[in-house]
DNA sequence: AATGAATGAGCCTTCATTCAT
DNA sequence: GATGAATGAAGGCTCATTCAT
């Protein structure tokens, strides 16, 4: 973190390094999309990435550390993408598209970001960091249900339970992205979310419009 | 086999290991229940069945072995229980509507088992019986399919793509359940299902209504 | 055994499995071949010969049993081979070559057995029935020296310690057909023994001869 | 290795875990005298050196890495001995003399190891490494027959096929060892083979020379 | 004689974690 | 910050053996 603020060094030694921190997630990442999150052992991060037992262990305190790191890094980086093509959008219509295609774009650029996501949640939600992933995913609700509102005292939405916006809007996308995600493209599995990316989209707006 | 043609015991010595097979599923749903599908151990199903090491491996063959009959099991009981549900109902909407809050009864009526399914179905993708998980969901999801064939050529439902029709009809209901079951009920989770039985039904058939 | 006396059933049920016994140790054999003598488990016998385990311990006794029982049985053979070709020698050089070439022609013609008199002799050797073991090995020295024992007095062949005449002439033999026996033939083994079938014999005749 | 440049500690700390990896494999060896190979416990082995279990497997990898790596540590042992032996022989029939007495003298003065030698070679050579094994014995065979070689030139010894010369020469005195090693000297074995080693190394120079 | 479900001791192996250097 | 040997709890699995039918 501190490096981010730093003046760039100059191909110094330490450079080589300096990102052991991130090193050790995408090592851990890999082992994740080979063999699942049980497949993220010590060991496994070890021997991909190079760095010792010792410098985990100095990185991520324990092995859910590292787990929980990826995860959250992996959140937030979904809901700042989500969010931006939120805000791009004009008007309620194009905003619950944005919604819809925002994620799915997010999943079908990085799957095995996104099979981490779904695969770790419940290790995270089980450990220590519950009441982080909490807020989190509380956060993450509370702007979508924000950003409704307006809209919703406009008469362009329906009036729906807060709680249940996240499922009506976002369910059937992420329904059909784990899906895709937990099918074997060699063994015929479902078509790729991008092609039904407008009937997901619409079925959303559907769902919530007035 | 036997038994079924001797006069029916009354608690007798051999009624009581008469289920051997469901007693060991009983536990290791019980661990899962306390600790998650990894908590589904050979010894933590012994201590809790009395079954010895070896009559589990002689009726599993080996630890995924219990956590992949646990799986079938209770994937085929919720999906009879859904189809029963759906098979009462009188009408285009009346289906809709019974293939959604049969499925989020069943999961309010046996929260453990719907819990399994969400925790342990990776799992069973993973290992040895894939096919059968994948023959298994493919069939539901043609009888889904199939059911909605006749309405829609009368036009009462979109012309929408096959793949498609699992996550619009579900996918909100089965978002919504499993946010519900992964909340801690002590700590403000979410309101039961219940709750949001019609919405969430009507959501579905507006997803899918022409 | 009693069933060899008996008058020869014409196809009786019981005939099937009358040799079941013998089905068992024909099964052991093959587990050994497969996998070496630790590979002679019940299970591992019970799906070669389709017996139940039960029968096989109304047969054997117990697992050692079986190894026991199908090394003298093998044993046997092999001194009976070998005795024969002796018998039918004449002359003393003769009968040393036939003690040699006795034992590789045998050995040839039936390599799995072969190769479990060795695998095999160790744990006999360790378990309940090392007397009778130590019994038999010292019978057929026995026999061995005996046989050499005029010879000596007229002088044919040299006065030599009794204890070391079993080495003397077939250490050379046992020694190559355990080095063939332990080769893969598919990995550039040694020649068969029979190509050396005249050396070796010879080998063992220079030993002793006076 | 910091240690070789430091001053020699007299009895430090350091000093008795230094050779964590000879511990273990004395402890096997002592494990293997007991009750066999197969008595070459992970949990045996520990109980007798101290060791953690993660240290065994720090050092070897399985079990089998064990047995292999002691295995080889004794059979490159016994080499260098007979070698030595060969190497300060003068003359052929000197040679042959030394390979024989060398070994039987190695064998006698460790009987364990050889028994160990005996009863491991088989497990050995059907693990993972049974290259390496191939190519020791290969190297060892090579180093005999090329000994030999200048000697069959000028006609010292008969010109006998190369794969012979091991058995012919070694033979009987590794078929004699064997049979006192695996004899029970309280229930009157052989004899030791100190007393017939003038006998088997006159033997094998019967069988060889011209 | 035969059957096969049940038993449980015993083994191998993995893995997170610690700590001295 | 880094290193990697050492630790030991925990888990999966095999297999000989028993016994009621």
């Amino acid at each position: 973190m501190a490096s981010r603020n730093s003046p760039p060094p100059v191909s110094s030694p330490a450079e080589a390094t300096a990102d052991r921190r991130q090193d050790i997630l995408n090592a851990a990442l890999a082992c994740a999309a080979e063999g699942g999150v049980d497949a993220v052992t010590i060991d496994g991060v070890r021997a991909r990435c190079g760095a010792s037992v010792g410098s985990i262990y100095h990185h991520f305190g324990n092995r859910d550390g590292i787990v929980a790191a990826l995860f959250f890094d992996i959140f937030h980086d979904q809901s700042r993408s989500v969010q931006a093509q939120l805000d791009a959008a004009q008007g309620v219509e194009a905003g619950v598209h944005a919604l819809v295609t925002g994620y799915l774009d997010w999943v079908v650029a990085q799957p095995e970001r996104a099979r981490f996501l779904f695969q770790s949640r419940g290790a995270v939600a089980a450990g220590p960091r519950t009441p982080d992933l909490a807020d989190a995913a509380h956060r993450r609700n509370q702007a979508l249900v924000a950003w409704f509102e307006p809209h919703r005292r406009t008469g362009a939405v329906r009036d729906l339970p807060c709680e249940l916006m996240p499922s009506l809007v976002m369910g059937p996308v992420q329904s059909y992205c784990r899906a895709w995600l937990s099918g074997n493209a060699a063994q015929g599995g479902l078509p790729s979310p991008t092609t039904y990316r407008a009937e997901l989209a619409d079925a959303a707006w559907r769902s919530v419009k007035a």
